[in-house]
DNA sequence: CCAATATATGAATATATGTTCATATATAAT
DNA sequence: ATTATATATGAACATATATTCATATATTGG
């Protein structure tokens, strides 16, 4: 059913709401299920300061393991227990050459994301 | 220091790591950590499905408690709870009325950092 | 093949988080 | 004032998460 016809015939929740037809286009509109938890799994594995500091220096340049494990002052295990979150969320993408592993952002969102969460945390700071 | 001044002195590592220079760059160009945890803090709020669903509402109408809660099946406490923490972050704003409160998306970074989410779980799905 | 190095991962533990239940606050109507 | 309605919040409990420790896997050099 389109929205515009749920808009003339939305009886869905008459006796139980407030606002019937804000709450059915609102339902119509809705993010499926599948999509709320991927992008809600998204952001999970971003919010994390040590996989944003991760994020941040991969946004500067390629690092391997060990190098991100000195920069952020993390043990190795737990800086590869990261990462296999981030790969996971498809967040970095990484390169093995011999012993090493190189890893990068995976794509530009990743570095679209950041930057407007940046944006977010300085805009209106001192209010 | 500048980081062009960290690219030529930069002994600060020599002993210990792979990659001296590259760490160095890293650590200089780091992201400080109280900005670290303020960008994780919101992306760890972006990070609950129930959330991402309320934000998605918001994205498309103003809506008061009882509709978010009426449309996303929670109970009116727990809708409660999760928009204290919305507005903690500054992903949302609200105005009184009467009774009721209705809520709206804070501003366009939130509308912003939902959809290029979407981009990023949508993109390369099939892969 | 064996030792060394870089990275990955399973299990365990300590901490953080989301929901519910009970209750508090705020506004409106009688 | 009293009652009803809309929203907010504190405490408690159950679940999820990040790190550590121990160990496994993968690659290189001898």
């Amino acid at each position: 059913m389109s929205v515009e016809l749920l808009e003339q015939n939305c009886d869905v929740c008459q006796q139980l709401c407030e606002h019937p037809q804000a709450i059915c286009l609102a339902k119509a509109e809705a993010l499926f299920d599948q999509d709320a938890n991927m992008l809600a799994d998204t952001f999970k594995i971003l919010g994390d300061s040590t996989r944003v500091k991760i994020l941040d220096m991969l946004s500067h340049r390629e690092l391997c393991v060990c190098d991100i494990a000195a920069v952020s002052g993390m043990s190795q295990s737990a800086v590869s227990h990261q990462l296999r979150l981030l790969r996971g969320a498809r967040l970095v993408k990484y390169r093995r050459e011999g012993k090493m592993v190189w890893y990068t952002l995976d794509d530009n969102h990743v570095l679209t994301l950041l930057a407007v969460g940046i944006q977010h945390i300085k805009h209106g700071q001192g209010e």
